[in-house]
RNA sequence: GGGCCUCUAGCUCAUCUGGUAGAGCAACGGACUUUUAAUCCGUAGGUGCUGGGUUCGAGCCCCAGGGGGCCCA
């Protein structure tokens, strides 16, 4: 459709019929005096007194009787029936009420009422057109149903499906009340660089772009906020978050898009217990906005925050679902046996990676309600501190809800040798063929020499948070502009 | 990357085994002073995702490509 298309011409036409009338079809300003939301809250005095408001908003409906006719107006949160009489507006007014058609934004003045009906209406005496509109909306009954074209034209979107909206007014709420969670506890908000000459804190593909006037450098798109909040922590703040957008390099499915939104926080002198009880605070904070008695519904799934998550091990869990203890098991044997479980294994990958691939297919999709998954092998986490009571795993837990990891956390690693260590085995598997594997961050390494207290650290994926409390089955529907492919 | 589904008027959808595309809403003209998916009469509106092929004839069959969705890797 473009400019040419006749229901454009059409709409065109009728700037010209306006102005006939000397009406400035893309006027400047509009008192209003209420939104329709309040309106409806002071539906009663406001009737009784037959009280003059000023209204703004979208004309979505309209029906026209000869010499009378109603309208529903829209704004972001309320909508209200309009009434038209030729005998209240005066001749003029009512010709130009009858070339409004939906879609256009408009402002009226009148007093309000109840039509005989009993609908709590405007009766308006005054109209202004606001904003000529000049493409059509879709059917008022069916709406936009064509996945494609609500994403890509969320605008049109937006208009049409009210739940649309209140998602994304819901995701606003979401994220406010993570952020009071840790201004309360006396988390300072940071923000730190999203172009990064070495990327790291997770193991991601970056996006890779180059800076000219610093001699055509290459920088990368931050894959996570992690090294440079903790220099913050060797910097002397004893507790900082962001929350950000991060990017990586990788497919597009149902839970990943290429940005999506990160919070991460870091508190010095805690470890992963002090942690598990924030992320418990968040999610109990949520819950009693958004469930009911603690308890949310996700797809066929009623999720119960409000007890304690359940906590237990990496191999604890992987023993539970595969009748296998891996605690012992050297590279090839946990290969062999992950083969006997139905996957697929390369050299490429070694223990870790494929114990994480084991606990994906096995054991993930049975963690519905909320579980801390703790101590996981030291080969998956080079940023993570080893457990006080056993080298071979780390101080890390993720939590768990709905079969979906909402975060990562752990008591960091703050022994410059074992950082150094740790980083030097992930260049080994990137020499193997691991693309994910992690870069060496030499000034990273030179803060931490410096001195980082004890830390706790956790991460939250916030997309996924906000799918957990709107019931949102893919990240697009929590994404005003999710990332297709480019048109042409 | 693989499999399945899908793409027809602005929107939502039809079109039987291949015979030359139709409805509702929206638009346009008209009637109508209590409608709320208003109603009634009339009019107009199509690159059938794109490009090839088969055929007397393709929206429909075949091939290639593109977008989107779901599932799998």
């Amino acid at each position: 459709m473009d400019a040419q298309h006749r229901l454009i011409q059409d709409r065109m036409a009728k700037i010209a019929r306006y102005e006939e009338f000397g009406v400035e079809v893309y006027p400047r300003r509009f008192d209003r005096s209420h939104r329709l939301v309040e309106v409806r809250q002071e539906e009663e005095s406001l009737v009784a007194a037959e009280a003059t408001v000023r209204l703004a908003g979208r004309l979505v409906s309209k029906r026209r009787h000869g010499k009378m006719g109603f309208a529903d107006l829209e704004d972001q949160d309320g909508r209200l029936q309009l009434w038209l009489r030729k005998d209240v507006v005066g001749d003029e007014a009512y010709e130009i009420f009858k070339l409004m058609e939906v879609g256009d934004v408009i402002g009226v003045e009148g007093s309000m009422c109840r039509t005989q009906k009993g609908e709590t209406s405007c009766l308006v005496q005054h109209l202004q057109l606001l904003t000529k509109s000049l493409r059509p909306l879709p059917e008022k009954w069916h709406g936009l149903k064509d996945k494609e074209a609500r994403y890509r034209q969320r605008y049109v979107d937006l208009i049409m499906n009210r739940e649309v909206r209140e998602t994304f007014e819901k995701r606003a709420r979401i994220l406010q009340i993570v952020r009071d969670v840790l201004l309360e506890e006396r988390f300072l908000e940071v923000e730190t660089p999203v172009l990064q000459p070495v990327y790291g804190g997770a193991t991601a593909r970056p996006f890779t772009t180059v800076h000219h006037a610093l001699g055509d450098a290459t920088l990368y798109l931050r894959i996570a906020d992690e090294l440079y909040l903790k220099r913050l922590i060797v910097g002397g703040f004893d507790r900082v978050f962001e929350i950000a957008k991060d990017f990586r390099n990788e497919g597009i499915d149902r839970t990943h898009n290429p940005e999506f939104t990160m919070m991460e926080c870091y508190a010095a002198y805690w470890d992963y217990n002090d942690m598990m009880e924030l992320v418990e605070q968040i999610l109990r904070r949520l819950a009693e906005e958004f469930g009911e008695d603690g308890k949310i519904r996700y797809g066929e799934h009623l999720i119960d925050l409000s007890e304690g998550f359940r906590r237990v091990t990496f191999l604890d869990l992987l023993r539970e679902h595969t009748g296998t203890d891996f605690r012992d098991l050297d590279r090839s044997a946990t290969a062999s046996r992950a083969e006997e479980l139905g996957l697929e294994v390369d050299d490429s990958m070694g223990r870790g990676k494929i114990l994480d691939e084991i606990f994906s297919e096995k054991v993930e999709p049975h963690l519905i309600q909320p579980t801390f998954v703790c101590d996981h092998p030291v080969e998956l986490s080079p940023l993570a501190k080893r457990h006080r009571d056993d080298p071979e795993l780390v101080e890390r837990f993720e939590p768990f809800i709905a079969g979906f990891e909402v975060g990562n956390s752990f008591t960091e690693l703050n022994d410059p040798r074992d950082q150094r260590a740790r980083f030097e085995e992930q260049l080994r598997l990137k020499e193997a063929g691991d693309e994910e594997a992690q870069d060496l961050d030499e000034d990273f390494l030179r803060a931490l020499e410096y001195g980082m207290p004890p830390t706790g650290g956790l991460g939250m994926g916030m997309d996924r948070l906000v799918m957990l409390f709107t019931d949102s089955h893919s990240i697009r529907d929590v994404l005003l502009f999710p990332q297709l492919r480019p048109q042409e």
